[in-house]
RNA sequence: GCCCCCAUCGACUAGCGGUCCAGGUCGCGGCCCUUUCAAGGCCGUAGCACGGGUUCGAAUCCCGUUGGGGGCACCA
C-alpha cells in the first residue's frame, strides 16, 4: 500500500519552526517512499483562528519547498461526518451524553499500547484514560475525535507528529478501534528546544519560518539544518541537500531525544550556502531579500556590490550593514580617523586624476602613497576605509572605492580630512 | 499529585557488546594567511549523569536514582 502522511497545523499564527521540522520529516518520508504528503488545517477551535494564518502557513511551506499533494483540507469541513460517527458510537453504547456534550467510553482495564516507529513500544494503563469529550455541547467535534477520524478518512498510513502528542495517542487509538477502522503507524518525533532547554519560543529569537526568512536565511539552509535536528544519516554528514535528503531519509534513524536549536550553527551553515551560490544567483537572492524588506536600492549597483560582500556575511540581512555606504551618506567617527590626516591627503592626491579608476590601479597608487609616508598598509588603509565607508569593517577597500566612484570618494576623503586634523 | 517520554563534548550528532583510553560538525582557544572584517589552512579544548547488575568484555543490555521534558481542557 502506498504511504500517505500529513502535516496538520492549526491556523493560530505563523508556522512554528518545530512544526516546520515535523512537516519536513513527513515530507521527506513521503518523497522517499514515493507516497503522498497532505496538508490539513486543524481549525476545530474557531475562536483561536487567525485570518492570515492559513496563507502564511502555506507560504512558509512553499518557501521551504515542501510541496503537498492535493488541495489542503479543513478539519471543520468534516463536522457533519464527525457528528454522524458520534451518533453511531452513541447508538452502540460506546459513547454517552454528558451535559450536552458527547463522551467516548475508554476501556477501564488493561493497557493500550502501540509500537512507535521512533520510540519502540509504548504502553498506557487504561485506568488512567479519561472518557474524552468527542463532541462539544455546541455540536463541534474536538481535536481528539476529529483528528484520528480524518486520518482514517484520508487513508493516512503513518502519523508522524511531535512527541507532545504521545499522551493523546492511546485515546485516539481507542476511538479508531471503536469505529472499526485500521490503525495507522505512529512515529513521534522529538521536540526542539532553545539553548536554555526550554521549549523554543520568541524569546530565544526567531521561532517562525517567516522570521528566519526575514532574517536572511536561505531555504536550503533551513532544510539542511532542520533535517539534522533529530535525524542523522551517519556520523559525518553536516551539509546535505534536498535530493540526498530524500534519498537517505528514514524514520528509523530519527532520534528519540529532544534537541536544542543552535542559532550559531545555523549562521555558520547559512554562510556556507551563501558562499556556494554563483555570483548571479547570489545577487538574485540579495535583490529578492532587499525587495521584500523595504530596500529600494539600485539593482545594478547591488549586483555589482554583491560579490564584494559574498565572502563576508552569514545572512542576507547583513548586506545593508556592509554595503550601505554605496547607497547613502556616511558619517565617520572622528575618533577612528585619529592621526590619519596625512594619509587622507595623500590618498586624495593619488586618486584625484588616477586613470583608469579601477581597483588594481587604485591599489597600486594607494600603496605607493603609503610607502612615501613610510606607513604600513595596516596603518595607511584604515583611515581611508573609515573615511570612505564610514566603518572600520568593510568589503575590500580598493574594490569599494572603484564602485563608489571618484567623485564620491574624493569628497568623502576631503570631508574626513577636515575632521581628522 | 498522577501518567508518559528522554539522558554521549557548551550545542548538533556517530556509536546498535569487543575495531572507542569514543569519531565528525558548530562554538571556543592558539597559530598561519591578510588592507579591516570575514573566509580559508593547521593545531588544540571538551563528553559516555550516577549507582547497581548481566557478561570473558558495556557508551552500547536490565533495574534503580538523579536530572530534564511533555501530558492530564467542551485547546490543538
Amino acid at each position: 500500500m502506498a504511504v500517505r502522511v500529513r502535516i496538520a497545523p492549526s491556523p493560530t499564527g505563523l508556522l512554528h519552526i518545530g512544526t516546520a521540522r515535523t512537516a519536513l520529516f513527513n515530507w521527506l518520508f513521503a518523497r522517499h517512499e514515493g507516497g503522498e504528503f497532505r496538508l490539513r488545517i486543524e481549525n476545530t477551535d474557531t475562536s483561536r483562528e487567525v485570518a492570515e494564518a492559513v496563507d502564511q502557513i502555506q507560504d512558509s511551506l512553499r518557501w521551504l519547498g515542501l510541496d503537498w499533494d492535493g488541495p489542503h483540507t479543513f478539519q471543520l469541513d468534516r463536522m457533519d461526518d464527525c457528528r454522524r460517527v458520534a451518533d453511531e458510537l452513541l447508538a452502540a453504547g460506546k459513547a454517552y451524553e454528558d451535559e450536552g456534550a458527547i463522551r467516548f467510553r475508554m476501556p477501564e482495564e488493561g493497557v493500550t499500547a502501540w509500537d512507535d516507529i521512533v520510540r519502540g513500544r509504548i504502553e498506557y494503563p487504561n485506568e488512567k484514560l479519561e472518557d474524552v469529550v468527542i463532541v462539544r455541547s455546541d455540536g463541534r467535534p474536538t481535536y481528539n475525535f476529529a483528528s484520528p477520524m480524518e486520518d482514517v478518512w484520508d487513508g493516512i498510513t503513518h502519523v508522524i507528529r511531535g512527541d507532545d502528542h504521545i499522551p493523546n495517542t492511546p485515546k485516539q487509538l481507542n476511538i479508531i478501534r471503536a469505529v472499526g477502522a485500521e490503525i495507522p503507524a505512529y512515529a513521534h518525533v522529538p521536540m526542539i528546544f532553545g539553548m536554555d532547554g526550554k521549549k523554543l519560543s520568541k524569546r530565544h529569537g526567531a521561532d517562525a519560518v517567516e522570521e528566519f526568512r526575514d532574517a536572511g536565511y536561505l531555504p536550503e539552509t533551513m532544510l539542511n539544518f532542520l533535517a539534522l535536528l533529530g535525524w542523522a544519516p551517519d556520523g559525518e554528514t553536516t551539509l546535505i541537500g534536498r535530493d540526498e535528503l530524500i534519498q537517505r531519509f528514514s524514520l528509523e534513524r530519527v532520534s528519540s531525544s529532544p534537541s536544542q536549536f543552535d542559532y550559531q550553527k545555523l549562521d555558520w551553515m547559512n554562510g556556507v550556502y551563501l558562499r556556494e551560490l554563483s555570483p548571479e544567483e547570489y545577487a538574485h537572492r540579495l535583490l529578492l531579500w532587499l525587495g521584500e524588506n523595504g530596500y529600494d536600492w539600485d539593482a545594478e549597483l547591488v549586483t555589482r556590490a554583491a560579490p564584494l560582500v559574498q565572502e563576508k556575511i552569514a545572512k542576507l540581512s547583513e548586506f545593508p550593514g556592509f554595503a550601505g555606504f554605496l547607497f547613502g551618506n556616511v558619517e565617520p567617527d572622528s575618533a577612528d580617523l585619529d592621526g590619519g590626516a596625512p594619509m587622507l591627503a595623500a590618498a586624495d592626491a593619488a586618486l584625484a586624476s588616477l586613470e583608469p579608476f579601477e581597483a588594481t590601479a587604485i591599489e597600486t597608487a594607494l600603496r605607493a602613497a603609503a610607502d612615501r609616508l613610510g606607513l604600513k598598509p595596516r596603518q595607511a588603509f584604515q583611515p581611508i576605509r573609515v573615511a570612505v565607508t564610514g566603518s572600520k569593517v568593510s568589503p575590500g577597500l580598493f574594490e569599494s572605492i572603484e564602485l563608489l566612484g571618484r567623485e564620491t570618494t574624493l569628497s568623502r576623503l576631503r570631508a574626513a580630512a577636515g575632521g581628522a586634523a
